[in-house]
DNA sequence: TACTTATCCTATCTGCTTAGTAGGAATTGT
DNA sequence: ACAATTCCTACTAAGCAGATAGGATAAGTA
């Protein structure tokens, strides 16, 4: 498993699109801002967003990019996999691997299972409602420092 | 965290070296064939694996390669991490990372970090005694097919 | 001493992925 | 008409994965 920018740009955005959940619509321009990804490169990842039905957009003056579901009903590990692929940490796992012959003798499998299932367990629960509510918690927290 | 053809390799290749534990060298063409991976690549794992303490060496006409350790001493975690580095899924918990300017203000870092505890809980506590006396339990095993 | 069989060392290469840039077309409100 | 926006496609620079190539060095043996 690799998070890369893209996946952390796309999490972000979702993020920020939960946090303005049934308020406004949000521009490219302003989570660019926000989240401090190129615009361009931005641009490309709410694309496959939108294609992954993930968020729906508004073309025009005033357009913009909204969630398409309930931030509850969109976990980290959806949108990992759907940006950066596969969770599995070895080619193996995913069917594309030469040196793989006969699956049932290899040990290493089921680690490999293993740490699949214990990634998933982490990520798969883990909601964007849970982290809007993290965000609102930390921004009511006093501030110690001076 | 990937697992590359490198590091599968290496696992391999100390799996082969643990069950040859305290009989005989293994060369690196016997291991090539067993392992099926390229001789002159699978060198210069054994040439890594060797700087990283994990097997010895002999060379010369009768030459070849054994464990450093004791199998039970080695873990696949320590091999992995040594191969193919760090198994933070994400660049910013390495500490390369130009996004991560506030650390405490990003709800996701916790998701991450969570993630490298599950995946080190894995693979941190399998060790190659445990892999050498599940391949012996496998070759005990009677064979139903025909 | 010559020969063989090993490890050891360093350089090079090809294809793929990542992260980004570039330029503009299409849409919509004012 | 104009401005602000999404949408679409192509391109690029850098780095990494997975090798390949060619030999130097060491050690046992005839
Ligand atoms: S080669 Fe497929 S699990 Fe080890
Ligand atoms: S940017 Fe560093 S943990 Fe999110």
């Amino acid at each position: 498993m690799k998070v890369t920018y893209k996946g952390d740009y796309a999490l972000k955005t979702i993020l920020d699109l939960a946090l303005h959940y049934d308020k406004e619509l949000v521009t490219t321009h302003d989570l660019a801002v926000r989240i401090d990804a190129p615009i361009k490169f931005l641009e490309q990842v709410l694309s496959e967003l939108k294609k992954g039905g993930f968020i729906e957009s508004r073309r025009g003056n005033v357009g913009g990019y909204m969630l398409a579901r309930k931030p509850a009903k969109i976990t980290v590990g959806e949108v990992i996999r759907f940006i950066d692929g596969p969770i599995e940490p070895i080619a193996c796992l995913k069917g594309e691997y030469a040196n793989c012959s006969d699956i049932n003798k290899c040990v290493f499998r089921k680690v490999w299972e293993d740490t699949t299932k214990a990634i998933s367990g982490v990520i798969d629960n883990v909601n964007f409602d849970d982290l809007v509510s993290k965000v609102k918690s930390q921004q009511e927290e006093p501030i110690y420092s001076i």
